[in-house]
DNA sequence: CTTTGTGCAAACGATTTGCAGGATG
DNA sequence: CATCCTGCAAATCGTTTGCACAAAG
């Protein structure tokens, strides 16, 4: 899961996205970490690459690499919204304690029948989000 | 699953709640409905019987609410909070069309084991997000 | 009469936008 | 060089807060 700075430029480059230091640095970051960091976190270390990007680079770039799909965002939490590389299926533990953030694997409800619900529902997609205690905070 | 006048006040009462004309229109109003209306909606309702009624207070009513239970709050959308007086387990649909939300019945995912995460986490809760398109946008 | 709620307006915090100058392909 | 991106500041939008007055029990 270790992606070279020549990947990800031609990741960048493959969904025709301009390669600008601020977008390589923000999607990098994200590639390279398992948590699910906010806004601010992100703004925080972007600044330590790019110490002049603004918010409102950040969040254009977060908006044009949500736009190809490359990243996702988490809503988990009330009012902040988080952002995740991983784009493959996959549910949210948050923990209750700490608020930590991380993937469930989606084998873990695959059971979850999408033909279940009323008739008339055409399902298209659904997530699972577990709320509990992680090891840590027990 | 009809409520009288009568019965609201007495279940403000039993959580200890202060009976104003306000708390009770918004509770009034959250039972008898099935959708999942955002607090502007709520407003705009409540301003029909107290037309003096602001959002703060509107807010604080939601706010007592929740807090002993009556009501829970609804994330399902960017940005915005929708309110539920269903405060029983059930998951919920969205159409991602005209962006309806529905109840979706515990037990259609029943199956859902809680004890199949990984090793140490601790589930407390979890619920059920779909996303699809409602009957009459199909 | 004591406590809690209301209503106004101002404050907030996350995200968005307008726009002039700058970098990318 | 045409296009898209950056960075600054100001704007937006849902929600919260401070505070003086009013209402509830």
């Amino acid at each position: 899961m270790s992606h070279t700075t020549a990947e990800i430029i031609e990741t960048l480059k493959s969904k025709k996205l301009r390669v600008t230091p601020q977008r390589f640095a923000v999607y990098a970051n994200l590639l390279g970490r398992e948590d699910h960091p906010t806004a601010e976190q992100l703004l925080r270390d972007l600044n330590k690459d790019v110490p002049t990007a603004s918010q409102a680079t950040l969040y254009s770039s977060l908006q044009a690499l949500r736009g190809v799909g490359l990243i996702r965002d988490v809503r988990i939490e009330e009012g902040v919204c988080r952002y995740d590389a991983n784009v493959g299926l996959h549910h949210h533990f948050r923990c209750n304690s700490c608020g930590a953030i991380e993937d469930v694997a989606w084998e873990n409800f695959q059971q979850v029948g999408a033909g279940q619900l009323r008739v008339g529902l055409k399902v298209e997609s659904y997530e699972v989000t577990v709320r509990g205690v992680c090891d840590r905070c027990q």
